[in-house]
DNA sequence: CGAGTTCTTGACAGTGATCAAGCGACGTGG
DNA sequence: CCACGTCGCTTGATCACTGTCAAGAACTCG
């Protein structure tokens, strides 16, 4: 949040966010139809967004974690429209959309910051549609792979290992394939010597082979 | 825009959508990569949204009509991140979004409703991602046609009859499946006496087949 | 009217889904 | 601390859906 404010301004956006909320691993933070009232910015762990159509089919529309906001899909309609779960403890900042929109308009600097963050998921989520809808299993699963450990990276971790939070079937239902094709697509991967894997524990021996997966043109 | 605002008021809205343009079919309205500058409102006319990859797929991530709003991924940025392609002659308003912003600041009505736009098109991209995750090809494309022909209903026009603006590619690229798919989709449709085809000009024969396609479980 | 684009249809192939079985890890309680 | 049950993961065999390649028909537009 960069920006040039005096003491009594950075107190009122402190007091935005002075509300924490723990969430146990496998519990809701937010389910599909709660009232909406907040937005929430991880403070710590790690979440999965996930909607399901009224016959009961489920998509994980993404995972969340440190310093990622949970809740925009909220605002149109005033009800949740997806499941926010904890994937392992965590905790929150809740920030009451109200006060967000009242600040917003006396700081232009946080205006164009929420609006950044919006524009930013929209974003995300069509890189997703390009994903499920033109790639193939080994593409989908080394794109998601990258993206991971780059987000990972950028907040302390390695570049190169990773421990997955999420099961296979839950990284199928996000990548629109199922467990068993995440699973030999690890395998394959594994054969491939591109990484290790055991379990949920993944070292990127080339990350080089994964990019050149994901991207077959831009090989160098 | 329901606001109760004084004469004074409604000027000041009024020439944020001042500016006009006309876009000729297959021009584009803005291209990835281009700076964002401003939103733009559809007032006549057709538009398809598509996002590239750097190996150079594309994907449609989705169809705008009249009254819809375009541009919304470029405030991430500072440049859009997709093409906006006229499927017809269109006309569109040009919604400078610095003036957006500055009378959200003032208006919170106007504000509140920025915020559900954006939030609506999170929505919908959800509504994509578990389309193009979870369903096989005659859900996908009753789900489009059910969607179509609903918005178009909106607009004053027929709830069983239209006229498709895009080809059978573009058709395909938006909902993850090849050309060939789709017409061969088309052709079952109407072989089972659910829908009329006729090129580009469908009629709905039976919506509720449609329905039960799309969602199998909810069948009444 | 003719060139080019779009659409349809057929034959075949391949990717990933499905069904099934077994293995391994983890947690709980004896 | 170990036995056991559960859950998640892996792997194999088979099948179905959709993609690919190809050809021709229908439509559009200059």
């Amino acid at each position: 949040m960069p920006v040039g404010l005096n003491h009594e301004d950075m107190q009122k956006l402190d007091d935005v966010v002075a509300v924490r909320r723990k969430v146990n691993q496998g519990e809701s933070l937010f389910r599909s139809g709660d009232a909406f009232t907040s937005l929430y910015a991880i403070r710590t762990g790690f979440f999965k967004t996930c909607v399901s159509s009224e016959d009961g089919r489920e998509q994980v529309t993404g995972f969340q974690m440190a310093g990622e906001i949970m809740g925009l899909d909220g605002i149109t309609s005033d009800r949740h429209n997806c499941n926010a779960v904890a994937l392992e403890d965590a905790e929150v900042c809740v920030m009451p959309f109200a006060n967000v929109e009242e600040l917003s308009r006396e700081f232009p600097v946080l205006q164009r910051h929420v609006h950044k963050i919006m524009s930013r998921e929209i974003v995300r989520d069509q890189g997703v549609m390009l994903l499920l809808g033109n790639m193939r299993a080994e593409e989908r699963l080394a794109a998601f792979l990258l993206n991971l450990v780059q987000r990972l990276h950028a907040r302390g971790f390695s570049r190169s290992e990773l421990v997955l939070r999420m099961t296979r079937e839950e990284i199928g239902s996000y990548l629109g394939m199922k467990l068993e094709t995440v699973s030999r697509t690890f395998s394959k991967f594994s054969e491939d010597n591109i990484i290790e894997v055991k379990q949920r524990w993944v070292r990127i021996i080339q990350p080089d082979a994964l990019k050149k997966i994901f991207n077959p043109d831009i090989c160098n």
